[in-house]
DNA sequence: CATTGACTAGACCGACCGGTCAACTATACT
DNA sequence: AGTATAGTTGACCGGTCGGTCTAGTCAATG
């Protein structure tokens, strides 16, 4: 069955790796595949074009972010509202680590490549919006949670969880235009202010 | 002197409009000059290289932006607090102006350019940062003076500007990635309440 | 009128881009 | 064993990219 060893996810981590680091434009098909050991009619075999391996690699990425950093800062155990402190310093430690191996912040992927290819392609637009949404979920839960535990006075979960999510992508756009991820920790905690009234 | 008619400002013009539009890598010289009626001996005339012309943008639009945006937004004679109103109507009829020309939310030249570019070349980097610098130096003045009137309870006026500023570029962000310029209406008001105490 | 120098014109260049293709190999099923 | 099929190889393609270069225009100077 198995007969592909893991070409075609080599060529998705490695094409993640490097459009994250970089960008989506600067970085060929030859490189990624140089870098993932692969050559180019395999990686032809696998993706129909770059277009598609950028979809591809949203997917895969938006797994990974909803299994891993998503789900670990949005741990249930912990009292809602400390869910997201927790979230602040998984996105600094992360931004930081990257930062002290490639030596530049590289951000937030999606949000990179948001800005970059959402007014040339509307499916990819679509695709990351759909990322956003998934995640604003996690913000929207999190604040109901705390509304139901008193932790936090009535609001528009929807709203502001939209905003926490905005506040969040803009610290880590900022934090990449000094290259700085320790914005992210001076700008974290007024994450947990926001407020969007219900209206009427 | 003034031998140049306006050669070097309408190529300066037409690429910021296509950058803004699109993004700089998929905008080529040759598409530029055209645009501009100009050709490409002229072009390399005026900018020594494609990388030089992005400076050029970024300073014209930084002074544009400081005169006529940011000035408006930031008047003077509004009531400190109102001048984020202000602000944020601003963003968004911007916004939808241009939505409603090109069909697609374009967001602010100045993130998309940190995303795309700011991992690949450092000077454009920290031209970008200054740029934000600047603005974020308006929202401090402000933020200044509403303590001052007492509007506001004193609180560290630098990490609540730059926390307000990135706030707004991430809901242009979040915007952009719906297409939904309306987004910046629903998130706006919530920049008011961004604060960042004093520490110890 | 000659010279200068800013500006224009556009053919041209090598490099590289995304993508194609025909030939080949390794495995899986009959 | 035979054959279909998934996967691999790397040469190859047309087009476009940023950038160069030479020839020439034109207005201001002497």
């Amino acid at each position: 069955m198995n007969s592909t060893p893991d070409t075609r996810q080599r060529i998705l981590s490695t094409a993640r790796e490097l459009f994250h680091a970089n960008n989506y434009a600067d970085i060929g098909i030859k490189q990624i595949c140089d870098a993932a050991q692969v050559q180019k009619g395999s990686f032809y075999h696998f993706f129909p074009s770059k277009r598609d391996l950028a979809l591809a690699v949203i997917e895969d990425m938006a797994d990974d972010w909803a299994h891993g950093f998503v789900h670990e800062a949005f741990d249930q155990a912990l009292p809602p509202m400390e869910r997201l402190d927790y979230l602040i310093d998984a996105a600094y430690y992360w931004q930081k680590a990257a930062k002290d191996i490639e030596g530049r912040m590289p951000g937030c992927l999606f949000g990179n490549l948001v800005l970059e290819l959402s007014t040339r392609d509307d499916v990819l637009r679509a695709k990351l919006s759909a990322v956003f949404d998934k995640t604003r979920l996690r913000f929207e839960e999190t604040l109901q949670q705390a509304v139901e535990t008193g932790a936090l006075a009535p609001l528009d979960t929807n709203l502001t969880a939209q905003a926490m999510l905005a506040y969040l992508e803009g610290m880590i756009l900022l934090a990449k235009s000094r290259n700085e991820p320790e914005l992210i920790q001076h700008l974290g905690p007024a994450i947990k202010g926001i407020r969007i009234e219900l209206s009427h």
